[in-house]
DNA sequence: TACTTCACTGCAAACCTTTGCAGCTCTCCG
DNA sequence: CGGAGAGCTGCAAAGGTTTGCAGTGAAGTA
């Protein structure tokens, strides 16, 4: 009488040495089948794939990260993951992470300095590097992070660091340039976070070109970067006077229109709102958003690229003398471009006396 | 002549065996002082804490990992990151993970059955247990999963294994009783992707409020998850006359609205539409939408607490009898409420012969 | 005083894999 | 026919941590 026995996983995972008993050979046989094909024999190579695909041997990656010292996991730290704008972004870095044989972590960090530090530490015993999106800590904080464990910045300019930035002070000329165009002279900024360096840019350049158009241009914020955050200073915006509105983000502005809309104004006939990401959203609104869009999944294909491109390099902590995490690795920084997307939420300026500013 | 050391960190990184030198006891008191601090004598323990807070000692978790079979890790997969009902979800998940001092991996499957299965088993390895959310595989596939890696499930319902799932069924109900109660009598159901077990629920419990109502139901579908998928729909929606539609989610809610609107139907006058999700973007889109609520954040850490609720158990892959892995495990299934959000997308049946029903 | 108990600490094996080195067998060339 | 070289495989150490067991000294008990 014969015993069929299920086929079903082991409970207990099998490990190389399984392997290398049903095969007949050593381990270490086992071991460069995987890692080192081109030194073991065809006909052993096949035997010892066929066992370990009947045992279904998945080699142990913390045993591997021990020896080399390379987790294959790498970080993403972001401000909001519930913020539209980074969605794509992280699903784009997975994607090429994966693609490489890499896994992403993805922290939030609820748009807090202290958290995102916090969490840089944690993650940074269990990964080959990570990306710090939108960072919101300061630059000396971010250089000392990079001396623990490679980093690619995003949204940001670090010097001496690898960075991907987006072009944002363009997009900010652009937009404000649009409004001029429109005869808009009185323009509101609405600032977003403190600390983001996207903020920093837009302002930059908006101030310059609205300066270089003879406009007048308002700063209101700092403020959070979400719609609850748009909508508490439309009430502000009225009262200042102003008949158009560059906004840190689309959220923002969406939430801006709301508020507007809720105190009797309309965009574009009133108020003209422009925003940056181009969220998907915003597309989706009435009135549509006129924005900056920004190239967010090639930011992150490009970060987990420049974070991977030493691929083959010695490990961290490498026995003997130890190279600092950033040596030799080219830092290079890279600016995307950005465009503007004229939609429906901006208008020729409204004739005068309508609202808010003759007394 | 002295020199003063910079207090750089170093390039490698502190081990428990460079504490226990500083600090003068042996590696494994060093090792108890972080895992089982009630053994270790008070005065010891400081002196080992200073050391090694004076190191920026971390345990390095693969070789933790390695030993104790537990890698502090938990996977999370779903269908689409890009899709705003996730993020929440995936942001409380993460937050009461950390909370239990566990990351998180977050994995997209592009609404994609075949990387679905790909990852949960590249990732089974990797973590101590996966969270399954929306998955489109078969509930044979999800069991055999399940026997590889303790698994809990979200937004399904599978037998034998604990199950995290909104009552989406009661929320369709209501979202038809709703529509009956304002008159109409021709209502359509857009319905989701194939495989998707939300989209089952809804269907079933529409079809039996519809009937129960005395009201004619037609099914769309199965579509794309997205607005894109919505508004492909749109001129289907208005050749079947229908008055009220209710979406699958409410991406598929809003992009309907567009199409309706590009074809010159007007939400709520000439039809009514219903989403599920209640995400955040159905209060900005004008109309705001009508929509059944969906309880994502709580689903989120409820499964992380289902999944980590043995954190003391012995870990996977014990020597020795190893337990299968869902073993004494308490397979709770957990069923959460939802509810109608009535806003301005829905609205009385429009009067007869204005469009589409009459020849 | 002698014995037990307790609190604490050290010892050493074990986890699973990678990798430099050495050894083996064959083939090829001189 | 001898030697060199190539191709393949085995050996064993190493990586950082946890943990059962044993050992130490001091305090408590009879």
């Amino acid at each position: 009488m014969t015993v069929t026995t299920l086929d079903e996983e082991p409970a207990v995972p099998a490990t190389i040495r399984d392997v290398a008993r049903a095969s007949g050979v050593h381990i270490s046989t086992v071991s460069r089948t995987f890692s080192a094909p081109h030194l073991v024999n065809p006909e052993t190579r096949v035997r010892v794939l066929a066992c370990a695909e009947d045992l279904g041997y998945r080699p142990n990656r913390a045993a591997r990260a021990l020896i080399t010292g390379r987790t294959h996991n790498i970080g993403l730290i972001v401000a909001d993951i519930a913020n539209p704008f980074f969605p794509p972004l992280i699903k784009a870095a997975e994607g090429q992470a994966r693609h490489r044989d890499y896994h992403v972590f993805v922290a939030d960090t609820n748009e807090d300095q202290a958290a995102e530090e916090e969490l840089v530490h944690a993650l940074a015993k269990q990964v080959d590097g990570v990306l710090l999106c939108s960072p919101r800590m300061s630059n000396s904080l971010i250089e000392q992070v990079s001396r623990e464990v490679p980093v690619v910045v995003i949204n940001r300019q670090v010097a001496g660091l690898p960075c991907v930035m987006m072009d944002v002070g363009q997009g900010a000329r652009l937009a404000i340039e649009h409004l001029l165009g429109l005869g808009h002279r009185r323009i509101a900024l609405l600032g977003g976070p403190r600390g983001s360096w996207t903020n920093r840019e837009i302002r930059r350049a908006a101030v310059a070109a609205a300066r270089a158009g003879g406009a007048e241009l308002t700063v209101l914020g700092p403020n959070h970067p979400t719609e609850t955050g748009g909508g508490a200073v439309a009430d502000q915006v009225r009262r200042s006077g102003v008949t158009a509105v560059l906004a840190y983000n689309d959220l923002m502005a969406i939430g801006l229109i709301e508020g507007l809309d809720a105190l009797g104004l309309r965009v574009p006939q009133d108020v003209s709102v422009v925003g940056v990401d181009d969220i998907a959203l915003s597309r989706l609104t009435r009135p549509k958003l006129t924005t900056v869009a920004t190239p967010t999944a090639a930011a992150g294909r490009t970060a987990v690229d420049m974070l991977l491109q030493h691929d083959s390099d010695a490990p961290r902590g490498a026995r003997g003398r130890g190279a600092s995490a950033g040596d030799h690795r080219t830092t290079a920084q890279v600016m995307l471009q950005t465009e503007l997307v004229v939609r429906d939420s901006t208008g020729p300026v409204p004739p005068p006396g309508r609202d808010g500013t003759g007394a």
